[in-house]
DNA sequence: GTCTATATTTTGATAGAC
DNA sequence: GTCTATCAAAATATAGAC
């Protein structure tokens, strides 16, 4: 997994997903990543099919260690409250190792062709096993009886906006910082 | 305003946003432009002058709304829970009206080119009015005292965001939905 | 594994007829 | 104001030499 020992295929996908955080998936052309690698854009075919085959690559893997790990936080025996702060932890770790992929799995998803379908069947799994956490947390008064959409929406789309804040912040501490995301997302920021 | 009393280029504009809505500003061609219009993509020029006109048209003016509007909210004398009542209150007003546009200036404006700069003027003069806001807020003690900069980024990424989900919920009650926002974002989801 | 050369398609944009 | 015809540039991708 270091770059020390990463294929020629695992460093094209590597160098275009930075450019395809930087401009998206559509505007960033093989003549692009070849010239980021040093090499032409005929090259680039010696180790890979298509640009759809990078985007596949850059997104599908990506997408699916959210489902799984969101799967697995359903199945545990956590209250509530601590199922989401796995989830926020989960997204923090994805986001931090993946911060230029996070972006083609945000914005660029729709320009998958074969694999749009299990990417969507993926998105809805996730978000279906999230909406069931914060559904059963609401049953069980552990969360306020405010509508889950809004909630899951609300949630859900600063943890995908990660991947924008964190390589800002260069020498964040991630277990503070999940902490002070935790305090901000769910337990708000009015003082009381 | 009424889409009866619309010129022709500000058709091509709402057209395009649409467009640029689902795909991205690079992946939308003039011809799809024309073709969902019902014209040829050469008569488009009789309107606009470029691709990149139709572009600065769907983004600069929503960028010096938000950017209006959030000065005019931090002049105000409110405290510090009305200010933030009231950002929420523009986001979804904004984002409600112009849910297309929406997509481009959070996703497109880095295809923009003689208007970059003036674009991301405007988004720094928004984000500081608004970092204002919330360290005011924290030195008051109207809101707890965690990092601002997390704050900030948490409430922006999901406002910013809204125009994904409104037009998801069609019968939307916008003024109940401001509510419930304000109680999720600012309030905190737990059952205290 | 990379190169040059090239095929094919698509793109933004223009010229000029109606 | 829209059309047809067309241009020039840029794109993905392949073939074959080294």
């Amino acid at each position: 997994m270091s770059p020390k020992s990463e294929t020629r295929k695992e460093e094209i996908v590597r160098v275009a997903a930075q450019l395809f955080k930087e401009k998206g998936y559509t505007a960033v052309t093989m003549r692009d990543i070849a010239a980021k690698m040093g090499i032409k854009a005929a090259s680039l075919y010696n180790h890979i099919t298509s640009k759809q085959d990078i985007l596949d690559a850059v997104i599908i893997s990506l997408a699916e260690a959210f489902t799984n790990g969101m799967q697995s936080i359903k199945s545990s025996n956590n209250n509530t409250i601590d199922k989401l702060k796995q989830i926020i932890q989960l997204h923090v770790k994805l986001s931090s190792q993946n911060s230029y992929a996070m972006a083609s799995l945000n914005n660029d998803w729709m320009h998958l062709e074969e694999r749009l379908d299990y990417y969507k069947k993926l998105r809805v799994e996730y978000e279906d096993d999230f909406r069931t956490i914060l559904v059963d947390g609401i049953t069980a008064s552990d969360i306020i009886e405010a509508n889950p959409e809004v909630m899951l929406f609300s949630i859900l789309t600063t943890l995908r906006s990660l991947y924008i804040w964190i390589p800002k912040k260069e020498d964040l501490n991630l277990e503070e910082f999940t902490t002070t995301l935790y305090q901000i997302l769910i337990e708000g920021i009015i003082n009381k």
